[in-house]
DNA sequence: AAGAGACAAATTGTATACAATGGGCATGCA
DNA sequence: TGCATGCCCATTGTATACAATTTGTCTCTT
């Protein structure tokens, strides 16, 4: 009975994890849409695994953020609004400037490389025209990757552990509003600047960039994210 | 058998959380020491519950950073280096900026309120001269509530959250190494520019003197700390 | 017809039994 | 004596049974 979801089936390691991070994928991947309502034995049926190893995967998940109670102790896939894109806005601008001098400072020449190969990438995955919804999910994963690695580059361990937090929630929001990025050679030319920063090792500069960067993100977002949802309170877009 | 560790009965919830509680109590108060193996089996007999709601809360304090797995699969309570202290700091350097912003814009008038009774409070503990050590423990406490108002009066509580995972982390290294902080007076007298600019709604104000407060507070504890094991690699005290 | 109460079903919480894995210790060989 | 090897025990991982809690519905009463 090799069963359902052997897609993922590392063979190695134990079951809580690999249902941890199909879990996780299913629900990145929008297999399990925001404010879908996790009931444990569904789940264990569904991986062929008994109720433990999602309990525990389920607990890890929620401390993660992307599982959150509902109300009367049952567990839903989180639902992000816009209110929250933009506190998580606000928490990458504060780490990511942070990441920034500190890539200045630590950054291995290797992660330069990296961070140069990533706007390579970019450009690339530009030229190559194919369907649109594919570039699409390109450039966000590209994205994603870059500052990723700007978060390890800082080499500091806990900042790129907190930033990995933010960006899975607003993988989230991605899935659920699935609003274009209007301007993504603004984003490109933004990302140059602060890999050009940190190459030359210029702490306050690299800061900026990255500011400016995330500050005009997040503008982009939530006009985008206006359009949408109109609805919804629309606090702080402009938080200095 | 009411048995041992009914001092945090509240005989209300789950048991798992209970435990956590229980454990991570038992963890900052520094009853389990830093680097300590955590046995599944002991400490479900210690709280006479099963290992089921004891896994859960190890998980989740794994999660939350002060479990952590030691080699060779089993876990035990995080050990925290300077390194790691230099690196926490700087997390609270860019968290608590965005946070202040926030406050200035954000924070309801009894969160200001709350914000000066701390600095009272603070200099009341100074004046009432009891014995060394619990004046100690009673600033640090404060130092810890002055900071957590500061991030919910922000209104933004995926912040809150980041920095509460910061502080327990913190709090961890406070056990180890047990320095005095040797200018109690600087530390609120920044205080005191800091709650003086969210009065005032002068956010740029407030990001600077929280600024200079926490790196000034880096300095002091790097030093204090430097003192006590000056072999760890000490890597950058002046992020900026 | 509307509301209260109780019963039933679904779901989560806890305990325990069993499996698997890894490390330490003892024993044997060089 | 030192090292390798194999077994045993400690500990964690998984499954499952059972308890408790909650929700929703059905009925009975007013």
């Amino acid at each position: 009975m090799s069963g359902t979801y052997n897609f993922l089936d590392i063979s190695m390691g134990k079951l809580f994890s690999k249902t941890y991070m199909a879990l996780r994928q299913e629900i990145l991947s929008g297999n399990l849409v925001s404010g879908e309502s996790l009931v444990e034995q569904t789940l264990a049926d569904r991986f062929a695994v008994s109720r433990t190893p999602i309990r525990e995967a389920i607990r890890q998940l929620q401390q993660e953020g992307l599982v959150e109670a509902d109300r009367g102790g049952g567990l839903r896939v989180t639902v992000i609004t816009i209110a929250d894109a933009i506190h998580l806005y606000d928490c990458r601008l504060g780490l990511e400037q942070v990441a920034a001098v500190g890539a200045c400072e630590n950054a291995t020449p290797a992660q330069v490389e990296d961070l140069q190969d990533c706007l390579a990438q970019a450009n690339l995955s530009d030229s190559a025209g194919r369907n649109q919804a594919d570039e699409l999910e390109d450039r966000l994963h590209i994205d994603q990757s870059f500052h990723r690695l700007l978060a390890e580059s800082s080499g500091n361990p806990w900042l790129a552990d907190l930033l990995e937090q933010i960006f899975s929630k607003m993988a989230l929001l991605r899935l659920t509003t699935t609003y274009q990025n209007p301007d993504v050679l603004e984003i490109w030319a933004e990302h140059e600047r602060i890999v050009s920063a940190i190459e030359q090792r210029d702490a306050q500069a690299a800061a900026t960039a990255v500011r400016d960067h995330l500050v005009a993100s997040k503008l982009r977002v939530v006009e985008a994210l206006q359009g949408i949802k109109s609805d919804v309170p629309l606090q702080n877009i402009t938080p200095r």
